[in-house]
DNA sequence: ACAAACTCTGTACACTGTAGAGAGAACAGG
DNA sequence: CCTGTTCTCTCTACAGTGTACAGAGTTTGT
């Protein structure tokens, strides 16, 4: 992958009018047989299905029945594709039903979140350090802005509360898709893969299971409960819930580490 | 990248005795060139300077005056150097000093792991959905389970604790440092970008201001008191302290919103 | 009719991971 | 010592990747 994942590099302008379908008119000159749209659709149903590494301009450009070259013709390239796809996937999302308790809300766009990211793993290997500047990620910004609006922060805590959150999902949902995903690729089920390790580990000498008790320990235990490795979406929901008894402090202002100072 | 960004693929056998450093041995043919520990340090060099994309089999062969072929003999595939890669830079986490706070030990670890990500961001690009079986990863893990060990929780609190505040961990690492490897690569700062991008986004009519009224207010005030799109560190730091609130409170039995049902 | 503007295609380049075959080196047993 | 085994290392080759560039063909404005 000697190319972007994604843009923030490239020309805004260009990028921009993509994202939102303003589109200079050419007037002369063949007809299109494709729209921006169509591949959109076509590419994110190829990462959806085979994911991200198969979305090659090949790929893509076959599926459409169409040369390679001609998808530049539309996009300038892969990069920003990448962005349209991730904008158009936003746009799954939808408002939350109002309620007027806010962890209510925030707890259902995350799990909305949560939910998408599965739907579309690929979403999770895209750089997201410059989100795509298009309507519908605007659109999921302002939905999770406007979700602790009002409740009693700063807007700074706001800013931060919605990056912790957003940070949290993704980091969790990380976790949980790419093991989804190993279970397809490897054909080996998490515990299948573990029981294969274990004996191998056993018979190094200094992988000693004393070494590491409460692994070892706790690693039983979440076995037996899960009946697997992991249980992502139970630990998703622990702490997120977690998270918002957090936030929740700071709104009622009883933070009881809140006057504590870090070390160094 | 057509290829495995990370194994649970691949002989387990083979991937652990690398892992552990248990040679089978050849006391035959040509004494070798190089050590594996040579070739991850190589390696991660390559990764650390260049990313990871810049890590390919030949560019570290050619760092190691060797052919590319030749690093085959030491490790299966480039899968199973990413496993080795990891595990090593494990290693540079060491026990914290002791503290009878466990809010400051587990602030430590977290904050050790950030700054690892930010010397190693690539890291944050390899699959984490299993994590090599290296003395180092274990090592990590036990020390993270210890951190929240004895406090009141039980084993599956502290597991689901411990996933919880890695998945946040890594979560708001992978935006900080993308977003400090974008200016790096794109020679743009995020304020740079923006003031590319905000006239573009002003000329377009669907993308009227008043449409997203928090997202523009929150955004001017973040930029203006961080003097930049975003603070990372700072929203990582807030967010933390509001997860171990969460926590505290799981641990004192007042949590604020336990007996909280989820809709749907 | 002509030129401009546009879409689309084929070729080409510099990359990627790694399979496979074979050359050469070091040791074990005789 | 010689020979066979086992190991390291190299070369070649294959099927991929994104996309630059040149050119062919089509539609429209004048």
């Amino acid at each position: 992958m000697t190319y972007a994942d994604h843009t923030g590099t490239g020309d805004p302008r260009r990028t921009i009018e993509l994202l939102w379908g303003v589109r200079g008119k050419p007037r002369r000159g063949p007809k299109p047989k494709l729209t921006v749209e169509e591949i959109v659709t076509a590419a994110i149903g190829l990462a959806d299905s085979e994911g991200i590494a198969a979305l090659s301009v090949r790929r893509g450009a076959e599926q459409l029945g169409v040369s390679p070259m001609s998808l530049y013709t539309y996009i300038p390239s892969r990069a920003e594709l990448l962005d349209l796809m991730m904008d158009r996937v936003h746009g799954e999302l939808t408002d939350p039903p109002p309620s007027d308790e806010w962890r209510v809300t925030v707890t259902i766009l995350a799990e909305d979140a949560w939910e998408m990211y599965h739907r579309h793993p690929w979403l999770l290997q895209l750089t997201t350090g410059r989100l795509p500047l298009g309507p519908h990620t605007f659109a999921k910004h302002e939905r999770e802005l406007s979700a602790v609006d009002a409740i009693g922060l700063t807007d700074l805590e706001m800013d931060a509360v919605v990056a912790m959150v957003n940070g949290f999902v993704q980091g969790m949902a990380r976790g949980s898709v790419e093991s989804a995903g190993l279970v397809r690729r490897s054909g080996m089920t998490d515990v299948e893969w573990w029981n294969a390790s274990a004996p191998v580990l056993a018979e190094i000498p200094e992988a000693d299971a004393g070494l590491f008790p409460l692994a070892a320990r706790i690693g039983q235990s979440a076995g037996e409960a899960h009946g697997a490795a992991s249980a992502p979406l139970h630990t998703f929901r622990f702490g997120l819930a977690r998270i918002l008894d957090g936030v929740e402090q700071l709104v009622t202002g009883e933070a009881p580490g809140a006057d504590r100072e870090l070390p160094s």
